[in-house]
DNA sequence: TATTTAACTTTACACTGTTAACTAACCAAA
DNA sequence: TTTGGTTAGTTAACAGTGTAAAGTTAAATA
């Protein structure tokens, strides 16, 4: 029965064009502007056809939030190569920067947006994306660990302390609060700051 | 010439009358929830007068926030009291998370929405009320610098690493991204890893 | 060939921010 | 006292939003 099949490739590829218009137009417009209706518009289908594919606009950004959080990981993998864990720390800091600058409306929809975690909720399902990302981050917390650095940390804590500070500093710019530093460069703030923060990761 | 001074007063009460309500709603509803045209009916006018008053929702928004800064201010002075600087810094960073958590509404307005922003940018404005509760922080670094702390460090870079770090704790839980860690109460996980970060900024 | 099913569209509802035109009250000058 | 202008507020309207319900059309099955 290869109809069937085709048939169900042909939904999956309706499926799959939907999400690839929504982040395109994520990326260009960012999410305010990105309408259950412009995706309708651009892909030539009527805006109800979408909820043929997706519960609704949560559903839909949480789908693509998920592809931006496959994208981190990989960038974020890079890192895993660099043998000493503190270097690797560091690098993942720099990666994890370098990705939230270069693609701020994915790294709202990811972190910051109520929208995908709404979705999140209601399926009672686990965010996994989220998850094996900070794994990243936590094995190599341990890593420094074992090597004697952070004694008696609660690694967990840890992660999240490290997290929490990179988080902060790219939230800060990608949310227009730098502005506040009047004579400075945002984006040369944000270096100068993680500089500052891998020194006090160092101190021993 | 009393009677210009009365309609000026008057005025001036409803101005504030729609801001106070704004402020109410958003307490009660938060940001997504208060429009224009719900703030109307509450006041019982209709939903073009608040347009008499404030440029567009956006002003309003931001006028409401310069109102959280100052509550937000007035919690941080709070913290000046405590001669020891370094004692001061770390109950500055409780005093902090203490209101995002009890107010995240107020603190999502003030630092990680764009209405305000883009109202500060249309008007050339600078963001006052931002730097006011971001002085009581530098001058704490400095304080803890002319004790021997953070040698050799940019006081304003660390001043901005240091509120990085409590931002983002607090971000990650009031945009419910703590909901990762699975088996942790979030507001636990927030004074856990404030601890490990106090631990951080103390080592010498 | 008749009936059911799947995929999609049309229509509609209840919202949103915001603009332009209108109205009614008041105040000052002729 | 009447006229004209200003002020404060309203009504109507536009263009947009997410989404539910009902209707359509073509293909698959009995």
């Amino acid at each position: 029965m290869g109809i069937e099949e085709r048939k169900k490739r042909e939904k999956e590829h309706l499926k799959q064009l939907i999400l690839d218009t929504a982040l395109k137009q994520f990326i260009a417009n960012g999410f305010e502007k990105t309408s259950m209706r412009s995706i309708s518009k651009e892909i030539e289908y009527s805006p109800t056809t979408i909820y043929l594919y997706f519960k609704n606009k949560d559903e839909l950004f949480f789908e693509v939030s998920q592809q931006c959080f496959y994208k981190f990981f990989q960038v974020l993998s890079q890192a895993t190569e660099i043998e000493h864990p503190m270097e690797r720390l560091k690098e993942l800091g720099r990666y994890y920067i370098k990705f939230a600058l270069e693609n701020p409306e994915f790294y709202k929809l990811m972190f910051i947006l109520q929208a995908p975690m709404v979705a999140v909720k209601e399926r009672h399902e686990r965010w996994i994306t989220g998850q094996k990302s900070h794994q990243i981050l936590l094995d190599c917390v341990r890593d420094c660990q074992a090597l004697g650095y952070f004694p008696e940390e609660d690694s967990t804590h840890l992660t999240l302390t490290i997290w929490s500070y990179v988080h902060g500093i790219v939230t800060m710019k990608t949310c227009d609060r730098l502005q506040m530093y009047e004579d400075h460069d945002p984006v040369e703030l944000v270096h100068e700051s993680l500089e500052v923060f891998n020194r006090m990761l160092e101190r021993p």
